[in-house]
DNA sequence: TGCCGTTGTCACACTATTGTAACATTGCTG
DNA sequence: CAGCAATGTTACAATAGTGTGACAACGGCA
């Protein structure tokens, strides 16, 4: 699932947006500023910001400037929502680091037409670096994964389970959220598959002590992290 | 330095294009049209061509042309910029020879990313030059694989397969890219067709042990690395 | 025309992978 | 500490994915 964290301090855009991102399958925050939104990505990087310009307090294009320069969110989309028309400041904005702009006033299609489209491309652009964790290497492009000069044999699950941890460390995921996202929707396994699989990748890990980044929250899930 | 020739009428983007290529450490040059652009490669020629689809007087795809068509500029990376969105005019802009495309709108993130990566395939391809890998040498021009002192007998389509592997090592490639890339486009054949040839191009390569750079990657494709 | 190299497809063999169930262990709660 | 739920671990059968050899069609060429 898609998370989407809307920056908006209109109560009725938000809604509105709120709105167009669940019927197109999003999952979705709301923060009413930039304070929060940092807060809310400190606690968990969504996959995609919608960003308003105009905020009180610390403006859309200071958000930016500072979810860029944090090496965690330096890749992460944004799109900003403007009223602004003037060619001047679109620019600006996309100079900034935006990946794109919509200017109000907008129709939810071409909302999440755009939504989709700047996913479409940060998943091509930054779907290709190699993820490294303290010697810990995973290559997506050469479908291989690295630890100090030795290469790890993985299955494939293993692979996509691993490459999808990476990609969102220091985050907790049940079960049911594992399936759906390394085994796709629509996927019908038992929940206890996971660990099965769990169990698989760290014994594949281990030998050089790297299980100990895939690891258990009791009750909850599993957790990709180096520290704990 | 890597120095990129800007060929677009619209001063708002190409100060755009400008700052995220300064930004980005490429040194460039500008040209409002066609002419403009044929006299500055003529003094001296780029590392890359960002080119506009829609120029007064000549056009993009006519510049492309140009370009192709002179020995010295023909292998020159160019990546075009269009406003059109239909399947048929990105075809045929890649069609006449462009390395890749841009639609806009597009992100200043976005342009740089496709730079980067049109520069590393044009160093790695690099056009006629002969490739080789511990012992391993294709020469594309002489149609030949030599492995030390001996030549190897392969066929057709055996031949492209081992080149296409060769130009972009260590990355997998599922049975359908290898499909569109070493048969073409628009060639309906059984995607196992791909297994036999692997067969195949690996028998050739058996006897001096050359085989194990042709490497399964199971549940996804293939890959040639000299690695594992 | 007949020969020969190439190619795409198929059938079959073989193996790694995978989901599940069954059992063991851990850790929480009262 | 008992009891229970959650998780770890193992084994196994079914299956999907790949290797392999054979074969017929095709086209070039003598």
């Amino acid at each position: 699932m898609t998370r989407i964290l809307v920056v908006e301090d209109e109560p009725a855009i938000r809604d509105m947006i709120g709105f167009a991102l669940k019927q197109a399958g999003f999952q979705y925050d709301e923060s009413e500023d930039a304070e929060q939104a940092l807060a809310a990505v400190a606690s968990g990087p969504p996959d995609l910001v919608l960003l308003d310009w105009m905020l009180p307090g610390m403006s859309g294009a200071d958000l930016v400037r500072r979810l860029r320069g944090e090496e965690i969110t330096a890749g992460l989309p944004i799109i900003m929502l403007t009223a602004r028309v003037g060619e001047n400041d679109r620019v600006h904005g996309l100079e900034l680091g935006a990946d794109d702009y919509v200017t109000k006033p907008f129709s939810p299609r071409e909302l999440i037409a755009r939504i989709n489209a700047v996913l479409r491309r940060s998943v091509a652009v930054a779907g290709e670096q190699p993820i490294e964790f303290d010697g810990l290497c995973l290559d997506p492009v050469g479908h291989r994964v690295r630890t100090d000069g030795e290469t790890l044999a993985l299955a494939p699950t293993e692979f996509r389970l691993l490459h999808f941890f990476m990609s969102h460390p220091d985050r907790v995921y049940s079960r049911e959220q594992l399936l759906d996202r390394v085994w796709g929707r629509g996927v019908f396994v038992e929940e206890r598959t996971v660990d099965v699989h769990i169990r698989r990748l760290r014994k594949a890990l281990a030998g050089r002590g790297y299980d100990r980044f895939i690891q258990t929250v009791r009750g909850t899930g599993y957790r990709f992290s180096t520290g704990n």
